[in-house]
DNA sequence: CCTAGATATCGACAACCATCAATATCTAGG
DNA sequence: CCTAGATATTGATGGTTGTCGATATCTAGG
């Protein structure tokens, strides 16, 4: 399934972890965690993720989200493909647009190490 | 309740959100959010989270997480400062020892955020 | 009081990061 | 092909952050 059978990514080590409360993180699961706690440590792409997921069909088109920020198009570029290497995005090129769609899978995963065992 | 009636902290606002994918953040709300996400987007801090959590009554004293790490006492005291001040550790000194305990509904409230309405 | 031990603060430094302007790379139409 | 528009990459810059050693501050016991 996944690329590797040794290593996790980020995205893999978050779908199989107990919730953070629950027992003690390895170092090494910690730091393959943080990465995605990073990607979204930002208010410009959280409201990028918000954006793309409450988008009509769940996609949203980078030229829809350059409008919705007072930054430059490189910079929108540039925090977008943060969340996709983190997995956090999806991508899709259709002609000359790019679109993106929240891989909601991911997110709820960390939503759940994170708030998980209440 | 709070300090101020016009300014939410982090946690204030966490615990008053709908889900990230829900509907779009504003600016101010993703300014407020992330610097909660930042204080545990670091591998050491999600590991003192998760040690504080799972230690015995729900708290530890900092004599117990600065065994726990290979870094030097003022880098662990950094990094709880980082975490008591996003509001995610309370802080109880006893005597000469000082004990750190999880704010556990801040914590849920912030898992909801970010994976809620899956 | 004085000392020893626990924790916090300070100042410095290197590594990282958000941002921009400039430029490159695509792709569809003409 | 050539051009126009959409997105990505590059290089530079100022600001932030994780870490340490040195030092300060507290507190309990002697």
């Amino acid at each position: 399934m996944s690329k590797s059978h040794l290593t996790l990514t980020p995205v893999e080590t978050v779908a199989c972890c107990s919730p953070l409360v629950a027992a003690p993180l390895s170092e090494e699961t910690a730091e393959r965690i943080a990465p995605l706690l990073k990607a979204i440590a930002d208010p410009v792409r959280l409201r990028l993720l918000s954006l793309v997921a409450a988008h009509d069909g769940g996609e949203a088109c980078v030229c829809d989200l350059n409008d919705a920020f007072d930054l430059s198009q490189p910079t929108i570029s540039h925090h977008l493909k943060v969340l996709h290497e983190s997995g956090l995005l999806d991508r899709s090129k259709r002609g000359v647009w790019v679109y993106y769609r929240v891989r909601r899978e991911a997110l709820s995963d960390l939503g759940a190490l994170i708030g998980g065992g209440l």
